[in-house]
RNA sequence: CGCGGGGUGGAGCAGUCUGGUAGCUCAUCGGGCUCAUAACCCGAAGGUCGUGUGGUUCAAAUCCCGCCCCCGCAACCA
């Protein structure tokens, strides 16, 4: 009998930057689900890897002085390391700069051309001459390059556009007939009244602004955009579309997607579509996990927060990390990250409950047996039978839960059995039955129950943590493979008698939490120290973080007079002013300059009450292009001078009273 | 009226669909034990379940209505 397969993939990671601990954190999910489901016999296919292309990589290496290329391969040597310290079992890792990716994505890019799902129109946005780059209007700073702080203008760019629109009724349709495409499930309500039901716009899938990505063969200009690329990755690599496709026959359609909740949204619109242009089965599911979240907030880079899993792997130990990861987080929610609650889980399940249970049960065995696990011929059922039935039921009560993907579940389940052993220590107490030599057999089989109990425990966690288990067996004294599976939990008793335990070290020593606590700190603090040398000292740049921002800060180029004349700066008197209701940021200013009356919005609910500005005069650049902002449309900005994060703002206006519609120069 | 999630003892969460004595982990306090990594086991204290003293009901954390606060997504700082 064939065993039936299962299919599952972390997204692709961009090697913009290192990886942070919440990419770990859904790679060893994906890890612990894989590993469960091939314990469990399924013919497993696992695939993890790194979406490469785009301009924001073409523009890093530029900056480190390296070809993509060069770039990429020296961060994506550091992706593999990393999944090989944390002992991630994928058992495919695929680059889009791989050869087969690039051919096959061609081939679908022409085949959805040829088909009349991609056309070629044109595409407009804010772009940055010198920077030659698109932005969208929010990453806009100051209207302005995010990049180099420079105006941007309106620009016209020749694109390939997917159509999407033509699929959208058949993906309401899926996602209503199967509930379990989406999950959470309230992923895809979002999904639904956001994107799908509002309507769904054509997506730009080409770009001629870069080079860096896989030309569209048939219009060398263009170089396939971001999705059409990176989501391909899920059949390319399994030969979709070349000439042995063996792979994708056997493991298409995909079990499981593991997705951060962020980009739900393109697993499961955009994916599904490609899909059905192409003519293919969908995946089975999707499932959108939740984030780290630290203390203070989300992990970002510019917060200076951004956890290290190499940093911690060496501090704590790979175990260590991949349970907290998988014990903290209610899977689908978000968790919260912190050092104090990592120390805590590691001391309190690991140190304290499995460690020390392991400690104790080899200890007594070698004390009293000589460390042969001696036989169990004396039951006592009001002892025994709590934790004989509990280890009997744990395989199945861990299967109900691994089968909604409730990891913390699952192990809390595994842990149940950890906790029995330590109260059926206290409850059988083997010391006061070593004190008579006739209790020598009922001491036997309390110890005999306890090692087995062990090692029904070092089975079931071995999808979850990976030293752990094999330290456990070596010290249990199991050679025998046969007693590592599954299969042999089926009747308690597994464990031979006479099988020599070996005392080893501690599997978890015990952290002492305040000293740690003040050691991290300190760290921290060298840390933020050495950052600020760093960003004093202009020596090496020992990693391109992000120095262009602040370089860009001061100097604006040079314009003649004749730019600015360009403007027509007027007063402007403010006669009414109201909120936008549907907006965060937005006034509406009705203002007055000279015999005219124009609505002007301006960003700026957060710092003035409508009232603080009626009566006012401020300054209005009159002659700029008008715009439509939540359905009004704006013509002219008002100005205002803000500090650096915006804590401060003032709008600005004369220092004697002057009458409207007078010229700013 | 954009969409969604959340507000439960000091902290983090479950319970809400299918109303019926409010549960788990950690921390605190008391006790037990000494095999073990100052670990383990037992017990206690601590909550008017965001709010209206709203509605339905014999009965509401749970169902309905109003309001407040937090978080994510989306959309707009011209």
């Amino acid at each position: 009998m064939t065993k039936p397969t299962f299919y599952i993939s972390t997204p692709i990671y961009y090697p913009s930057d290192k990886l942070h601990i919440g990419h770990a954190y859904c790679t060893v999910a994906a890890d612990a689900i894989a590993r469960y489901k091939r314990q469990t016999g399924y013919d497993v296919y696992f695939l993890t890897g790194s979406d490469e292309h785009g301009q924001k990589i073409e523009r890093v290496a530029a900056k480190n002085n390296e070809t993509p290329k060069q770039y990429v391969d020296r961060i994506v040597d550091g992706f593999k390391s990393l999944w090989k310290l944390l002992d991630i079992s994928n058992d495919g890792f695929i680059r889009t700069t791989d050869e087969y990716h690039e051919k096959s994505v061609q081939k679908i890019f022409k085949k959805l051309y040829e088909q009349g799902d991609i056309y070629k129109s044109s595409y407009t946005g804010h772009y940055c001459t010198p920077c030659e780059s698109f932005w969208l209007e929010r990453q806009l700073k100051d209207g302005c390059c995010p990049d180099c702080g420079r105006p941007v203008e309106m620009v016209e760019e020749e694109s390939y556009f997917f159509r999407m629109s033509k699929y959208a009724d058949r993906l309401i349709e899926h996602i209503k007939t199967h509930p379990e495409f989406i999950q959470p499930p309230s992923r895809a309500n979002e999904m639904l009244q956001n994107f799908l039901l509002p309507g769904l716009e054509d997506l730009c899938v080409s770009r001629t602004s870069f080079k860096w990505g896989i030309p569209v063969d048939f219009d060398d200009r263009h170089v396939v955009y971001v999705w059409l690329d990176a989501l391909s990755n899920y059949i390319t690599k399994l030969g979709f579309y070349s000439d042995d496709d063996s792979l994708y026959k056997k493991y298409w359609p995909c079990d499981i997607h593991l997705v951060g909740k962020e980009i739900v949204r393109f697993h499961t619109i955009i994916w599904p579509i490609m899909l059905m242009a192409l003519g293919e089965p969908l995946p089975k599911q999707v499932f959108g996990h939740g984030w780290l979240v630290l203390d203070g907030g989300k992990m970002s880079k510019s917060k200076g927060n951004v956890v290290d899993p190499v940093k911690l792997c060496e501090r704590y130990g790979v175990d260590a990390i991949r349970y907290f990861l998988l014990r903290e987080v209610p899977f689908g929610a978000d968790g919260v990250f912190s050092n104090e609650s990592l120390i805590n889980r590691i001391n309190s399940d690991l140190a304290n409950d499995l460690g020390n249970l392991l400690s104790r049960t080899v200890a007594m065995i070698g004390k009293y047996f000589d460390g042969a696990v001696p036989a169990p011929t004396v039951p006592d059922p009001a002892q025994d039978d709590a934790l004989l039935s509990l280890a009997a039921s744990l395989p199945a009560a861990v299967e109900a839960q691994m089968k909604e993907l409730k990891l913390p579940e699952a192990l809390m389940e595994i842990w149940k059995l950890v906790n029995a052993s330590n109260k059926y220590i206290d409850v059988a107490a083997p010391w006061v039955l070593a004190k008579e030599e006739s209790q020598k057999a009922r001491l036997g089989t309390v110890l005999y129950n306890l090692a087995e109990s062990l090692r029904f425990i070092a089975v079931l966690i071995q999808p979850f943590l990976t030293s752990t288990p094999k330290k456990m067996f070596e010290q249990l004294g199991i050679t025998d493979d046969a007693l590592k599976t599954i299969e042999s939990l089926s009747s308690f008793g597994g464990l031979l008698p006479g099988t020599q335990v070996q005392k080893g070290d501690s599997l978890f020593p015990r952290i002492d939490v305040k000293k740690e606590l003040e050691e991290l700190e300190a760290q921290t603090l060298a840390a933020q120290a050495a950052a600020a040398d760093a960003n004093a000292a202009p020596a090496e740049p020992a990693k391109a973080e992000e120095p262009a921002a602040e370089e860009a800060e001061e100097a604006l180029p040079e314009i003649d007079y004749a730019d600015f004349a360009k403007l027509d700066l007027r007063l402007a008197k403010v006669l009414a002013c109201e909120e936008v209701k549907r907006s965060k940021k937005l006034l509406r200013l009705t203002l007055k300059v000279g015999a005219e009356e124009r609505t002007v919005l301006s960003g700026i609910k957060q710092w003035y009450q409508p009232e603080d500005l009626v009566g006012k005069t401020v300054v209005l650049v009159a002659n700029l292009k008008p715009i439509t902002l939540c359905n009004i449309e704006s013509r002219g900005m008002i100005l205002c001078a803000s500090d650096e994060g915006d804590v401060n703002l003032s709008a600005l206006t004369t220092l004697s009273e002057l009458p409207d519609g007078l010229k700013v120069r």
